[in-house]
DNA sequence: GACGAGTTGTGAATGATATCACAGTGTGAA
DNA sequence: TTCACACTGTGATATCATTCACAACTCGTC
């Protein structure tokens, strides 16, 4: 089984690759790189990780970059795809077309990569039938339908917390197999589905301890600079 | 240093104790638990984790239980207010009131917390002014002053990516000390500013991955049960 | 062609986090 | 009042994730 966090460092090396290789080349100060390969040390210090980790990735996905040059862009980007994406690319479906769904949208629409939002739903008729940033919304009767049709396997919760749990199980009923869910609940799945929280109340709980918590650290830190 | 996760969970557990504490007690089937104690692995089921983690969280913000009983559901809530919020409240603002600044504030509003998110800013003339969620719009120009009137430490940076790091960095300058970043973007700022980010783009391939890969997970578990 | 500076690749060490397992204990029942 | 049970509290252990540190290598330079 391979670790959660590895995943998600791939898909920001991704991103941040991608960023290095677009036409404009990145116009941020990045030290060395001309944008046809990149440094262990860069790609970390984009990413916002260290540069041993950048290398062991790497190595855990089977690239191999030159010394002296580092990796070929172009070539980690393909190689990182072909670990992460379906082969036949993948579809996803989002329930909840409130702002949370349409800002979901908004994010993942322009991306270019193996998984397309393919459909959204809503209780709200108002929003039936409607495209909402290239996206088709649909009542929650056709759910089932909808994803048979498209073989969609992944899930995006985006309601209130009270319908969360009862919509997360219409949903791997229908055969979706991954959830990620913005409602500040637990869901209750079988124990194949797989389930990320994006729970917005607790990050910021978090935050906010930690930039108190920061303050204290910074005030030791001086302390013992003093002594 | 306080890790981070244990922080996370306690934000849940709050979440979880408070659902059981409130006056309709939770109807959803909670074996034992009556509202007034809870056992730890009740609260463990509830948050979706081990009831060894549990009990060790609990002992590392110095609660104690009692064999046969549980923890006492207020009490326990009131410790890990204890530890978890500011003394005297804490204060955020928002930066980017778009589909997901506004889903922010809704989400986070009707919470009852130390934390409060108490202004709002956008570039759009049209938002400035204007009380969205109970929260006041402003102008960016207005940044600095209104984080100084009120101490404000938090900062929830919801804008594109492109203006996310220019943001942070007005940000920091007007005195905050912890960021909860929207934008698909590693900001770069002073190492005594804590950030969290929450990447949805990231967070939705590291999904997709798995749920394609517990499906391999599955089918290797029958090929092993044929055996 | 030989050299040296500056990378990568990776085994080993460290550190962080979660679980195990059981002694200790308060509670309700008899 | 006594007893036994089901729970908590926690040292020890296991697991997972990251960093260290250095040999191996490659490329530009002399």
């Amino acid at each position: 089984m391979f670790a959660a966090c590895l995943v998600k460092r791939l898909s920001l090396y991704r991103r941040v690759l991608g960023a290095l290789a677009s036409p404009e080349g990145w116009a941020g100060g990045l030290g060395s790189s001309d944008g046809e390969y990149v440094f262990s040390h860069d790609l970390a210090s984009l990413a916002g990780v260290s540069a041993a980790q950048v290398r062991r990735d790497v190595m855990t996905i089977g690239y191999t970059g030159s010394p002296r040059r580092g990796y070929d862009v172009a070539g980690l980007i393909g190689r990182i795809g072909e670990f992460l994406d379906a082969p036949g690319g993948q579809s996803a479906v989002l329930v909840g077309l409130g702002h949370l769904g349409k800002a979901v949208l908004a994010y993942v629409g322009g991306r270019r990569t193996g998984l397309r939002i393919v459909a959204g739903f809503d209780v709200d008729p108002a929003k039936c039938g409607r495209v909402i940033h290239g996206c088709r919304c649909h009542g929650m009767e056709a759910l089932a339908e909808v994803i048979a049709e498209h073989g969609a396997n992944v899930g995006l919760v985006a309601v209130p917390g009270a319908e969360a749990q009862n919509v997360s199980i219409q949903l791997v009923r229908a055969g979706v197999r991954g959830l990620l869910n913005f409602a500040p609940v637990r869901l209750q799945v079988p124990e194949y589905v797989f389930v990320e929280d994006v729970d917005i109340t607790v990050s910021l709980e978090s935050v906010a301890f930690f930039a108190r918590h920061d303050a204290v650290r910074r005030q030791a830190m001086i302390k013992e600079a003093v002594r």
